[in-house]
RNA sequence: GCCCGGGUGGUGGAAUGGUAGACACACACGACUCAAAAUCGUGUAUCGAAAGGUGUGAGGGUUCGAGUCCCUCCCCGGGCACCA
């Protein structure tokens, strides 16, 4: 009984609906806090005139088929949006069209949330917030304000009031206080802070603020008028960097500056990633960034002159093969030390010379330059040995302590350097390898050895002379234990000739040093431990002498060209040390091992002696990191104001709550001044009032906008503790990748600050985080204007549907990888959501037929509420695809079968599905109404199909009753006559048997 | 250079160590139609007439069985880049 019904039109259908939700307010965060909950979060766009493309909904709807299945499973769900308006973009479009950058933002959040809206998401609109209302950013200058009134206690391992700082100063002085604080910071006592004044103060308490004001060489763009991150600069088509806006030039300008002491987090924000489930390629990003190492200070005094240099490194291991020590150009001590240094001129034209570089040409340049500051001499503490100083740019001012002690045989840096300027080398590590096919058993006596390997290059074929076990079924080299008293070289030719015969061994050359192998020997059942050395040889002449007849039959001689060297080479751990460093050409051995030439410390691990030998000299263990702290000042006029007054006296005054928001002045022109100040230095009350007159960076108002939203209309505080108490933290994050190193360290420093100050519950903001790639436009390339390849959501939407739309983005791959759009792709995605339209034409309510699909139906019940919390949409939607397959091939479609599966639809088609459900007769929205529950008795069924191998190859299937067990399967293999010609008349070895999924005979021959 | 991902048909991609190519696009043929569109059906890795063989970047290994695990190498994408 076909019904006719009207055909689908998702114009009509989607805004009915998307204006009934919005009457109903269905998607509304209820206020109770009773329910479980999930905060379901998308990281809020950045309203640029361009309005959306398609790339841009592809995160937005993923969180919106996640958070409407949490809505249906019973949580409260506070899934919101809003915009990051503040920053360049919005400024630069405010000076070329000359309007206030407050009426671009509008203009443009308008276009976005019109786009947004015809897309059918589920966001609570009634808490949309803009970094640039001052009702918001009054709460980012007041976190600020925070920042800047709190120090970070490294005693206690959290930031703490600015005011307990000054209650030990003006007790103990700071002698004991461990802080994040400024290098430079003297040691002062209770008495000197009591008599500075109070300017003095100032200055002390700003080298511990967390926010504080300082110089620094920062990174100007003339263009743009502003200074720029480091992650808002990108290299240039030639390579010299340019900002990432613009593709202006940059270059090197100091200028006053605020900063944010993120550095005093590293630590946390690296050890804290480890709980976050989030993809280990953003931690690993983030762990990059941070750049913990941990190492060693170590001081070598000068030579006859009351100096030192302190040096950090990470290898204190390695001390004993120091054979250098390398200041940075900059190095202050550098210039104590000229006095002193015979080849000053040479030394000064040097430092001129670097001084001059480009950041390119120091980094980029291959070979390493450097001078030595002749007739200076560091005393190595562990041995008093002396080492000749030199200064080069490889060595790097701001990192450590500008200073290093060069070990070239352990460093590839230092070994570069040294073959270039004919400096020393001392291996003092062997590298170690434990044999993994034969480890060391436990309890068996050690024995050590001293062993040879012999490489032998056979000049006219360039191949190597190999040994096969035939016993052992191994390649080696020759090889074998060295005599007492007798010499590397002898000992090799001696095995050579011994294994193989071969006589006319010319330019033996013993390379790479020893390599330390651990190893269980089966024939003495003892444990080794071999000290192994290898000599090359070239093969000159193919004499051979007869070899004894055990030999003969144990090993077989091949001869391998040098590719196949490390694949046939299995039994031998040291392989591939020394195919790195022999054959590759890699000279210094830079991974851990064991200690050699290093007197009493010689045999322990790298691992123990750092620490041994870093205690022995003094020398202290500390960490150091990569990251800096970041850059909190902006010379730009679309920002938030930095809430400080600079008093006539000097001081800094920050302003009260009440005070605050410090809301932007009006201006004449937007335009950089060119002073690098921003336009509020133009502005005469602004700078009367002694206003700061930077403004905050554009990642200011978004490390904290999601707290916001917990509690978006409180005006006397940034959200209350109860609400704060009850969403916590956001479960679901959902974002773009390319914010790894701003956007989500800088909120979660943010947050760690907020927490230490017990104003946030948790250590992190983002329990979980997905980043969705980026949609490329059809010719592969990134989507903008400039390829005239982009794709509006607004035309795919009028044309398909907004859907179609969903359900195309999240069937179109992974929902991680970078994928292209595809124009011709979008009409499957349409076909199938017809194709559901179109069931409701036999929609019958026969209970007693039994319909063809109801098992796939459960298992895709089961299948897509599993495949969207893992955010495997893509994977979904192909199981609904094969569902309404065999829905359409069914005579007839139990009607509470298809509701079930329009239910699982919603959350993709929530517009579509919401119309047949309702035109089905349902009275409640279909986001409303509780996940359907699958069958769990009919996820399978009785019969099987079972794969019929033999020898691993298939040769057919049959059907079988799911509980068949090894036997019964194998018996009626027999009246499979297609199958069993296999078996028939072999000796069968082995039947394996996996049930409901194959049986695999394993016969002879 | 180092650290992460990844490499499967013409295309996007599927596959708890167990039938490789699900699902979709594209293409071809057929049905419906006066015709076209839409829709439906059939086919589409490769060699072979077939039986069967070969196939997941390359080469090896482990396994009854490898796209999946291990080793080596090549290529692509991303991150960091003289950070001691």
């Amino acid at each position: 009984m076909k019904q006719k019904v009207k055909a689908y039109d998702h114009k009509k259908i989607e805004s009915k609906w998307q204006k009934e939700w919005e009457k109903k307010g269905i998607y509304k965060t209820a206020s109770s806090t009773k329910k479980p909950k999930k905060y379901v979060l998308d990281m809020f766009p950045y309203p640029s005139g361009q309005g959306l493309h398609v790339g841009h909904p592809r995160g937005y709807i993923a969180s919106d088929v996640y958070a409407r299945l949490m809505r249906v499973k019973g949580f409260n769900v506070l899934h919101p949006m809003g915009y990051d308006a503040f920053g360049l973009p919005a400024e630069q479009y405010a000076i070329q069209h000359k309007i206030h950058p407050r009426k671009a933002v509008e203009e443009n959040v308008k276009t976005f949330e019109g786009q947004l809206h015809k897309i059918g998401f589920s966001y609570d609109w009634s808490r949309k917030i803009n970094t640039t209302d001052p009702k918001y950013y009054k709460w980012t200058q007041w976190i600020f304000l925070k920042l800047y009134n709190s120090w970070y206690n490294t005693a206690k391992n959290k930031a703490e009031p600015i005011e307990t700082l000054v209650k030990i100063l003006e007790k103990n002085g700071n002698e004991k206080v461990s802080a994040a604080a400024d290098l430079d910071t003297p040691i002062i006592t209770a008495k000197e802070w009591k008599n500075m004044d109070k300017l003095a103060h100032d200055k002390f308490l700003m080298k511990y603020r967390l926010a504080y004001e300082g110089f620094s060489e920062v990174n100007w763009c003339p263009e743009l008028g502003t200074v720029l991150a480091n992650d808002e600069i990108v290299d240039g088509p030639d390579g010299k960097p340019v900002s990432e806006r613009g593709g202006y030039s940059v270059v090197k300008k100091s200028l006053r500056q605020w900063f944010l002491r993120i550095t005093a987090y590293a630590d946390r924000l690296i050890e804290d990633l480890t709980d976050l489930d989030w993809s280990s390629h953003i931690k690993e990003i983030q762990k990059n960034w941070i750049g913990k190492s941990e190492g060693s200070e170590i001081e070598f005094l000068i030579k006859g002159i009351g100096e030192k240099i302190k040096v950090f490194t990470t290898r204190a291991d390695t001390l004993f093969g120091v054979t250098y020590v390398v200041l940075a150009p900059e190095h202050e001590l550098v210039q104590k030390l000229l006095t002193f240094v015979s080849n000053k001129n040479e030394v000064l034209k040097y430092i001129e010379e670097v001084k001059n570089k480009t950041e390119e040409d120091r980094v980029g340049s291959k070979g390493k330059t450097g001078v030595e500051l002749k007739s200076i001499y560091a005393i190595n503490p562990v041995n008093n040995e002396e080492v000749p100083v030199w200064i080069a740019d490889y060595v790097l001012a701001s990192y450590g302590t500008g200073a290093v002690m060069a070990v070239p045989a352990h460093d590839e840096r230092d070994w570069e350097f040294a073959k270039k300027h004919k400096l020393p080398v001392k291996e003092v590590i062997i590298p170690e390898r434990i044999d993994k096919r034969n480890p060391p058993v436990a309890g068996k006596q050690k024995v050590e050895r001293q062993n040879v390997q012999a490489m032998v290059k056979n000049v006219k074929t360039g191949k190597y002379l190999c040994l096969h076990s035939k016993k052992h079924h191994w390649n080696t080299f020759p090889m074998g234990g060295v005599n007492e008293g007798e010499d590397l070289i002898d000992a090799a030719k001696r095995e050579v000739l011994e294994e193989t015969g071969y006589t006319n061994l010319t330019n033996a050359k013993i390379l790479g040093g020893q390599v330390r192998a651990e190893y269980f020997a089966k024939h003495k059942d003892q444990n080794r431990v071999s000290f192994t050395s290898l000599v090359y040889f070239e093969l000159d002449g193919d004499e051979r002498k007869e070899i004894s007849k055990e030999e003969q039959e144990e090993n077989e001689i091949l001869w391998i060209d040098q590719r196949s060297l490390n694949t046939t080479f299995m039994c031998h751990a040291e392989m591939d040390v020394w195919l790195d460093r022999v054959i590759k050409g890699v000279s210094a051995y830079t991974d851990d091992g064991v200690l050699s030439n290093s007197e009493k410390f010689n045999a322990l691990s790298s691992e123990k002696a750092r620490e041994e030998i870093t205690k022995a000299v003094g020398g202290k263990l500390v960490t150091k990191y990569k990251m800096r702290d970041a850059i909190f000042a902006r010379q730009r006029y679309w920002g938030e104001p930095i809430p400080l007054v600079h008093e006539k006296d000097g001081t800094i005054k920050s302003l009260k709550e009440k005070e605050l928001p410090l809301t932007l002045p009006n201006v004449k022109s937007y335009e950089p001044i060119g002073t690098g100040e921003s336009p509020l230095a133009g502005v005469k009350d602004w700078v009367k009032n002694g206003y700061e007159t930077n403004t905050m960076p554009g990642w200011a108002g978004s490390s904290w906008y999601f707290l916001r939203y917990m509690d978006p209309l409180n005006n006397s505080k940034f959200a209350s503790e109860k609400t704060l108490k009850y969403w916590k933290q956001v479960d679901m994050y959902v974002g773009g990748a390319e914010h790894a190193t701003g956007h989500l360290l800088y909120s979660r420093f943010w947050h760690k600050f907020l927490f230490d100050l017990k104003l946030v519950p948790m250590k992190e903001p983002f329990k979980a985080l997905r980043n969705q790639g980026m949609i490329l436009g059809s010719d592969n390339r990134k989507m903008s204007k400039r390829w005239g390849n982009v794709v509006n959501p607004d035309e795919v939407v009028a044309t398909y549907g907004a859907d179609t739309l969903r359900v195309f983005e999240m069937f179109i791959g992974p929902f991680d990888s970078q994928l292209p759009w595809s124009t011709d792709g979008i009409i499957g995605s349409r076909r199938f959501i017809e194709k559901v339209w179109r069931i409701q034409e036999k929609i019958s309510e026969d209970k007693k037929v039994v319909y063809s699909y109801e098992q796939t139906l459960n298992k895709t019940i089961k299948k897509v509420g599993e495949d969207i919390e893992s955010f495997n949409f893509n994977t979904a939607i192909s199981a609904m695809m094969i569902l309404v397959n065999e829905m359409d091939n069914s005579p007839a479609v139990y009607k509470s079968h298809f509701e079930k599966f329009l239910q699982i639809l919603a959350p993709f088609a929530p517009h579509m599905s919401e119309e047949l459900w309702r035109s089905l007769g349902n009275k409640k929205s279909i986001h409303e109404v509780v996940w359907p529950k699958y069958d769990p008795k009919k996820l399978e069924s009785d019969i099987v199909t079972i794969v019929v191998q033999v020898n691993g190859k298939l040769r057919g299937e049959m059907k079988v009753s799911r509980t068949i067990e090894e036997k019964e399967a194998f018996e009626s293999l027999k009246d499979n006559l297609d199958i069993f010609k296999w078996i028939e008349g072999k000796e069968i070895i082995k039947v394996v048997f996996v049930p409901t999924r194959l049986i695999n005979i394993v016969v002879k021959g």
